[in-house]
DNA sequence: CCCATTTATATTGCATCCAATTTTCTGTTG
DNA sequence: CAACAGAAAATTGGATGCAATATAAATGGG
């Protein structure tokens, strides 16, 4: 149908997911150019990725000095913890009011996959464990409400990524069964304990080192080049 | 100090504030060249200020097909709405629990405003009503808290402007006098529920007619050339 | 030797140009 | 006269080039 993917998509879509596996880091400097270069476009389509991500906060434009990965400050993160557990307490509210049919089992298959890519090892897993939270969102059907839990997702990835352990995985996975066993009951109040105890191990787990941030563009990204997964 | 504006950065704001102020209505056509021609730019800045306008959900780009501004559907306007209902609570149960000094006083003023502009039937008073829900997000000091809320405020104009009455001010500023009556007396039960009452007044009202869309960008587009205000 | 000033380099903002795609117009045919 | 095929016009996606700004390096003075 729509394999109507534009050059600039491409760029986006590599780009985020760079920084999502937290293999562009938190301040990395992005010249249009070098991404130009990296991915043979001009700095044309190299510039529209990065006025997309920086609408994500992802990536952060400051006018006539060019972008970078976006470096949230200990307060914004804050702010971004508060949000999410608003907007996941949302969440499981309506879903423990209507369920989709098999929304338990696309749950418990992508935990599944979550574990796979631990075992591995593989910079997967840092992306699939915040997914596990828009597949939540994805069940309640609300376009919007996927669009807003995909935006504070991305930005505590990167707040891990700024002031997390080497490669934390942003969740536990533990806690997403238990959260898909008090889903299965539909029990609400149970369901909103475990996603706030989760959101909060996950914020705590930012508060350590503030590593500073590698060169090599070039190299990092020739490893994203190539479709998704 | 930052007297930095781009000139994307000028199309990006005139664009913007047309489309709020519901001079751009939904569906209308919005070619690269009409605008670079308008602002006597090229298009390189026009387009840059419509894929920012599209991540804002104001303006709806299809590859190769050119840009619009974007027609919620009555299904999207429910997301909206619902969404909303969930942000404003968060609003207001921070704000009874903290609200700066002289924040009563700025709503006071705001709503003073409003009620000129409304004397004075100026299409500012579309986008003042909406600025108000605004100006409450931004009494919390939580930098995220603003932009979501104004993002499905943006969005809610947008849908007044497709189903709404011709120019439907989108809030009742007797019911926003209500509201600062409440979170006075820091009662957040009495707050959320003006509020409800007063977000399921301003969806009712999204409930009729379908008017098409009109042309002459240029037309329209020559009142937002200046500065803001 | 350190710091300010100037020069050079790198990078962005933007205009223009071209190829690819879509949309509109036109003429033909059943 | 409706429907279709093809050509022409309009419009987008993207590349390149140039002026403006910012960053780095070099130069000179204290």
């Amino acid at each position: 149908m729509s394999t109507n993917l534009t050059r600039s998509d491409a760029i986006y879509a590599s780009l985020r997911r760079a920084i999502l596996e937290q293999a562009l880091k938190p301040g990395t400097k992005l010249p249009e150019d070098s991404i130009g270069d990296t991915f043979s476009v001009s700095r044309t389509s190299a510039r529209n990725a990065l006025v997309r991500l920086s609408s994500d906060g992802l990536v952060e434009i400051k006018p006539n000095r060019g972008a970078a990965v976006a470096m949230p400050t200990l307060e914004e993160a804050e702010e971004v913890f508060a949000l999410r557990r608003c907007l996941e307490r949302e969440v499981i509210e309506r879903l423990c009011k209507r369920m989709p049919k098999d929304g338990i089992d696309a749950l418990i298959s992508h935990v599944r996959e979550e574990e796979r890519a631990l075992q591995a090892s593989s910079p997967r897993s840092i992306r699939l464990a915040g997914e596990f939270h828009i597949l939540l969102a994805e069940l309640t059907g609300s376009k919007l409400l996927i669009d807003f839990i995909s935006q504070v997702v991305s930005r505590s990835s990167l707040i891990l990524a700024r002031f997390g352990r080497p490669h934390s995985a942003e969740c536990g996975i533990d806690e997403h069964i238990q959260l898909i066993e008090a889903l299965k009951n539909l029990d609400a109040d149970a369901a909103t304990r475990i996603m706030d105890h989760h959101l909060h191990a996950v914020e705590d787990r930012a508060k350590v080192d503030d590593k500073d941030d590698g060169p090599d563009i070039s190299e990092i990204l020739s490893r994203y080049m190539s479709a998704s997964e």
